[in-house]
DNA sequence: CAGTGGTCTAGACCACCAC
DNA sequence: TGGTGGTCTAGACCACTGC
């Protein structure tokens, strides 16, 4: 009887955890492993499938399957980050701290834009009272700063592999013509620039959740089409209890492990 | 030419989500959809597998395909549970209390033991000090109450459906013959007897990551092979700072999301 | 061009379930 | 016994890569 791709799967994720395939090293292909377990290509296939999703492997087409080489990377979502942030400012500053520890190199290319915000965003910022029912639909001429945001696009990378996407978005009644505008922030980052101009973050919320990578995120991330990533939605809010950031952050599921502390009370 | 099998997975998720196949309900067969979509049998399940593995579906041999019931459940880990344990005790009230908000009757059964300790949970209780690299071979003539542990396993379901499992470990020199061993722990639950031997949790962390579920968790909890669950590992400290639980949290992913929140400073 | 993976087909056998 | 999904095969065509 045949091998099943289970088994098939199971013997290959054992030879490269055992380093037998070394990591950025590369599988044989898919017919030579065919001809090895003796069975159809498609079986093959299908266990290469397996261990994609897990993301332990790489596959492209027209050259072959590597094995992928970063380790798993810890994003401390409390604790160290607010020390972190108050070195270096902002989110950046965490993930610098955090990776630099690795003994890798990070950089990060920021884009700013303007932008009508979506339904969710629309609603934390704002519409937080309103019904979830409610229809939409109502009021499609306004197109006034209070659906508008700030949306700071961030692409992370440690050394040259991209790793994660964060995109933060700001009322435009808050953040317009601010340096939370600029590309550089400053000193003490974004949430410096929100505790002066009045909104200083206080309370902070994160709604963690899983979800395939979009297409976007699958070519920037480098990501195979069926991988998961995780999607953190940070709000920050000030003292009043207004949300005065946004922030969407996107991680491959396989490359992070979150992290959470606190004391007790 | 046929269609691909993401075009087709594409249609059925859209039918799902319009109700077309509603919640519970069956979906046609692999041999009827193959039919309607004028490709093969193969096509169609590798299809179906996709949806599977997000959690849209379930299948089941010689019964058909259904549409999953539950919607996303909202696992509360910082800010709400800290009330509700004031009042019920423990994480189940935490738990209770999050799933009677969206009108789900819930149970859970608890089974006590006493096991020895594994590696990972043996470092956290007590070698927390020793270089991840250290050989682990030296003194295995060791079998006191150090390397022990209490453990309290809980399945917990929502109706009838089983939806989350956590396994609490503690240390054997602190609960053993306490009420910690009782499968009742009484007013305020397992923290509030910790607290009562001098070990009341101060300090938390919890880490989260992703992986497939183990053949015990596709069984309990209903999953798919290749589905994929949230594994929190809780730690709660004292205010030494020992590690005085452990606690590892199991959920399926598709149909959790978890929710920090906490203030700035 | 040859080598790689992406994907589909048509047919087949099996395990499991309800009747 | 007939219907369901689980899975494998052998062959095929395509897209993409690197030479």
């Amino acid at each position: 009887m045949p091998l099943g791709y289970r088994t098939i799967a199971g013997e290959l994720r054992e030879r490269i955890t055992t380093g037998q395939y070394a990591p950025g090293g590369r599988l044989p292909s898919e017919d030579a492993l065919a001809a090895e377990f003796k069975v159809s290509r498609q079986t093959v296939n299908k266990a290469l499938l397996a261990l994609r999703t897990e993301g332990l492997i790489r596959v492209e087409r027209g050259i072959g399957t590597t094995v992928r080489e970063l380790p798993m990377l810890t994003s401390r979502r409390i604790g160290r980050q607010r020390a972190a942030s108050r070195e270096s400012g902002s989110a950046r500053g965490a993930f610098q701290a955090e990776l630099a520890e690795l003994g890798y190199e990070t950089r990060s290319e920021v884009q700013v834009t303007k932008e009508r915000a979506s339904d969710r965003i629309m609603q934390i910022f704002g519409l937080d009272d309103v019904p979830e029912g409610r229809s939409r639909k109502a009021d499609p001429q306004r197109q006034d700063t209070g659906h508008m945001a700030v949306v700071r696009a961030r692409k992370m990378f440690a050394g040259e592999v991209p790793v994660q996407l964060a995109t933060g978005y700001y009322p435009a009644d808050i953040a317009d013509g601010t340096p939370i505008e600029d590309e550089d922030t400053g000193t003490g980052g974004t949430y410096s620039r929100l505790a002066d101009l009045g909104h200083a973050p206080a309370f902070f919320s994160e709604r963690v959740t899983l979800r395939v990578a979009s297409d976007d995120e699958v070519s920037f991330l480098r990501l195979d089409a069926e991988q998961r990533v995780y999607e953190v939605e940070r709000v920050a809010r000030d003292d009043r209890g207004r949300a005065v950031e946004v922030n969407l952050i996107v991680m491959p599921a396989h490359q992070w492990e979150l992290v959470y502390e606190w004391a007790a009370e």
